[in-house]
DNA sequence: TTATAATAGTTTGAATTCAAACTATTATTT
DNA sequence: AAATAATAGTTTGAATTCAAACTATTATAA
């Protein structure tokens, strides 16, 4: 069976399944989370991941890494200071920006939720060349350029 | 300048810029939902647009298409059921199941709702190729399936 | 310099999302 | 057929999400 689907129909379809991929990745951290008993939920390990590669950013930075609303990451990033794994210090070069630092706490975490984050992705992409995921990114990068305009 | 990436690093990029493409899509349909004062919000309408290709599914294949869990999907119908823009059948060949049909309301509807949902995949796609972005979706879709594993 | 615009973050309230536990129905095993 | 498993939908409660209006600060224009 050979279903045609025109242009538009295929980016829709590609948004949904990005979505269901997200699904995913949900499910098997949540059940690592549950299993490991860590305090932790979904959203948060996301942000905690982004921090483990760049220590030290502004909220804005981490809500555009996320694809979350800036008031989202103000709700998350409390959230994590009430557990005590990142702090919020004032940027002393720009006053209106507050950096997020890892606390002590914060940081031993990597090692258990680093693994994670690493076997999924590499679950995910099994099969797959680097060139062709570049190629999937390169296409939904162009998609956002026009959109932007 | 040439960052080099690894394949995880770009399928996790992968999934923050379709996060981005949908901020996109929802800032445009949330302006047109506002100009033209319709009683509707993006989730709504993503919803209303598949009825649109296929009218008379269940829930569970709307909560598929959109990517959303299944109590999310009650929710969601339960407010397309309040603005009396689709109705609630029991299938006759599986009691379990709802079917979900616009009403004439609903269907009044598309002819506003239609063109915007064309013009912002037509925007979107603008200067891609159909096999571009089928590329794209099938390499989305082999993660998928390595997932589902 | 002063006025204006842009940016970072917060707060609020309403909408959405999700997992988990549940009921009803249908499909599969034994 | 009876027991068991799987599926569709609902309900609940807690977490997340978003827009809008707001404050504080920095950047840009006049």
């Amino acid at each position: 069976m050979t279903t045609t689907k025109n242009i538009a129909e295929l980016a829709r379809e590609l948004g949904r399944a990005t979505g269901e991929m997200r699904m995913y990745l949900r499910q098997y951290l949540d059940m690592q989370i549950r299993l490991e008993e860590v305090d932790i939920t979904f959203e948060l390990l996301e942000i905690l991941a982004y921090l483990y590669r760049k220590d030290g950013v502004n909220q804005q930075e981490l809500a555009d890494i996320t694809a979350k609303d800036k008031s989202s990451m103000t709700y998350l990033i409390d959230s994590l200071v009430k557990r005590e794994m990142v702090t919020r210090k004032e940027d002393p070069q720009d006053r209106r920006s507050k950096l997020i630092y890892l606390t002590v706490k914060g940081k031993r975490l990597e090692k258990k939720l680093g693994p994670w984050i690493v076997e999924i992705y590499e679950k995910a992409t099994e099969g797959l060349t680097t060139a062709e995921v570049q190629q999937a990114l390169l296409i939904v990068q162009k998609m956002n350029d026009n959109l932007r305009k």
